[in-house]
DNA sequence: CCGGTTATACTCGTTGCACGAGCATAAGAC
DNA sequence: GTCTTATGCTCGTGCAACGAGTATAACCGG
């Protein structure tokens, strides 16, 4: 029932019992039973046509909270949730330093405050970072520029759990939970900002493999191996999809700021011809590096965040060229559909939240939840 | 508790009721309704040390079925499986024909003595093809030479479910349920026949994508983008791993037969520097795009089907070098071990056992069961 | 304003399933 | 022959959901 209300915000009781195909009884017992344990209020529903009126199903205002926050190149963004996925934000800023010491003692600040805020209600802490994790440990954050770092202190003493997760993985989560790829059984997520990043969703859930260090989409070799990437290996599909791909096809030299510089490509990208060339040149690679995983996992859906959406908008036929070349014929006729992210870049954060109230919707917390508010 | 009977064949009552927390009371329970449906049954287990002795739990004399079969290039096989995935062979022959109609002719002449001769307790039917399906429909077998077939003619009237799979997929399965994956969570195998085609296995379950028309790992494009490849692709990994790339490297004309073709190269490597300069290509080719898949993927282990074990195994040093070459750094200090499959090329058969038996333990299957055996 | 219609909620007895405590049983150990 | 150990069986208990029947709250039409 917990899932139902989170996926259909503001359902009432009487759909969620049809959508369960529970009986009127169990409906009851069952809402009584969550009402009892602060985890969901009823209030009546506004009233349409005949009948008698049932009530609307929402979050109690004492359950339980999800604080979620994320950290991108230049800044950070904290937010709470309730147990329907709606995102309340509560404060954002830009880094204080490039070292990771004083931005992680920034959000800790953040998260102490709204800990002592929100007190009891607040069952996890979710987090998403442009980061490689193994075992919710991260080992690297390149785009950040920090090698390994040890996050729990941001929660330290405080016996909640840190739940961390790359970005690229998170948004992806977000959007097939609740994004272009919402009902995909199977959706795939990339996310170009400085290299490509992205996810497989099967049923929700990330295809993350061992560690959950899977997803690292960007190390693929579709391109040219004897370009060495600095992950390590050869002719990675990062090195053809950003801006250094771009400075590379422009004859620049690499620029510091690979963001920054693909932001100014695509601007000028309408009025300069060699920028319009580069840009159609990273669209090509993009699309043929989606076309070979669209064969190797055949998702229902792809879906593009980051400036995957832009450089696909600024050179469509090339794009789409590739996207059909790249496919196997017999996939030709019905391609899955790659659809621009719903999500924004909230998809991150609200990526976090979903994997954050996964853990607080499940058997173990909802059973340690009704141990400290009994009856 | 089928399904750790399943898991353990030969397990003892006891040990299940530990393995599953159950009590003795429940134990006892369980088991009866399942001997009341004919679908296990209890015999006394060879006594050891103290203590009053158990029962091993094993398949029910008359209780259900699954028929497997497999269809190769040049041959195809038959066989049936009890509940504890205990697979007997039944029979086995050589194609009569290039066509589809004559092989299908013949084996639904096999699966209709089969189903006769164990009537009522067969519950499903399940085939591995080296073939591309969609939605259950083949529409593609470029190994057999054949395009759309209809299977389901193999069992039509029968009443029965029909499960298809590609080959290679079902053999990862295998491996992931008990074989050389068995325990990892998450299992890339891999299988070199003609081109290459793989799985990802989760869990014990392929993640084969929208209408199960995912695991087409060889035409991901590793390999050089000027080839164009039979699937309508260009630079596929197919063309760079089996027959054909070997024919390349050698300088000779593409084979008719290059499964053939690949084992007598592989047979003369020893002998023939050419031969062993061409295997070592191919080794490598096969290394670096697993690492690839590696890097996106994260598997706890990888597995190796069909060509690829020998072709490592003929150029180990080309193929470390080459994995280690193709992954991020931070995964060369652990990387995943890289293990030839456990079932040989039993791998397809069996993995269409374990598929046929989830459908046959599954909630419904086990309520349609129950109904015809009642009491 | 009042019975009829409709949609939903509440009550209560029943059912299914597992648990746990206590007792029973079958083997080896002393 | 008893003791110890491991296991199986019986039975009363508890939980969760169901279904049938009843109650309630809105609209509708006269």
């Amino acid at each position: 029932m917990l899932a139902q209300v989170r996926r259909e915000p503001g359902i009432t009781r009487a759909s969620v019992a049809r959508r369960l195909n529970l009986s009127t009884g169990s409906a009851t017992e069952i809402t009584a039973r969550l009402r009892d344990l602060r985890l969901l209020t009823e209030t009546p529903a506004p009233v349409r046509g005949r009948g008698r009126p049932t009530t609307v199903l929402a979050p109690h205002p004492s359950g339980p909270l999800v604080l979620a926050a994320e950290l991108r190149q230049e800044d950070w963004r904290c937010a709470v949730a309730t147990l329907d996925g709606r995102v309340e934000h509560l404060q954002a800023g830009r880094h204080a330093s490039r070292d990771p010491g004083p931005v992680l003692a920034e959000l800790r600040q953040v998260l102490d405050r709204s800990r002592r805020w929100y007190g009891e209600r607040v069952r996890a802490v979710s987090l998403a970072v442009a980061a490689t994790f193994v075992d919710g440990h991260l080992v690297q954050a390149s785009n950040l520029g920090w090698g390994p770092v040890d996050l729990t202190g941001l929660i330290a003493g405080s016996g909640l759990p840190l739940l961390v997760g790359n970005d690229a993985t998170l948004a992806g989560v977000a959007e097939a939970r609740t994004g272009s790829a919402s009902g995909a059984a199977t959706a795939l997520h990339l996310l170009v900002e400085v290299g490509i990043g992205g996810a497989l969703i099967v049923g929700g859930h990330p295809v993350t493999g061992a560690g959950g260090a899977g997803g690292e989409y960007g190390h693929i070799p579709f391109g040219d191996r004897r370009l060495r990437c600095p992950c390590g290996a050869r002719g990675c599909w990062d090195l053809e999809v950003d801006g250094r791909a771009l400075a590379r096809h422009l004859g620049e030299p690499p620029p510091a700021d690979p963001h920054t510089y693909m932001r100014d490509v695509l601007d000028r990208a309408p009025r300069d011809a060699a920028a319009r060339r580069a840009v159609a040149a990273v669209a090509r690679a993009l699309a043929s590096g989606i076309a070979g995983l669209v064969n190797a996992h055949a998702p229902d859906v792809v879906t593009l965040g980051g400036f995957a959406g832009p450089l696909r908008a600024a050179a469509p036929a090339e794009f789409g060229e590739a996207y059909a070349e790249g496919l196997m014929t017999f996939r030709r006729a019905q391609p899955p559909p790659v659809l621009d992210a719903a999500h924004g870049d909230e998809g991150a954060l609200r990526g976090a939240v979903a994997v954050g109230l996964d853990h607080v919707t499940s058997e173990a917390a909802l059973a340690s939840w009704a141990e400290r508010h009994p009856r």
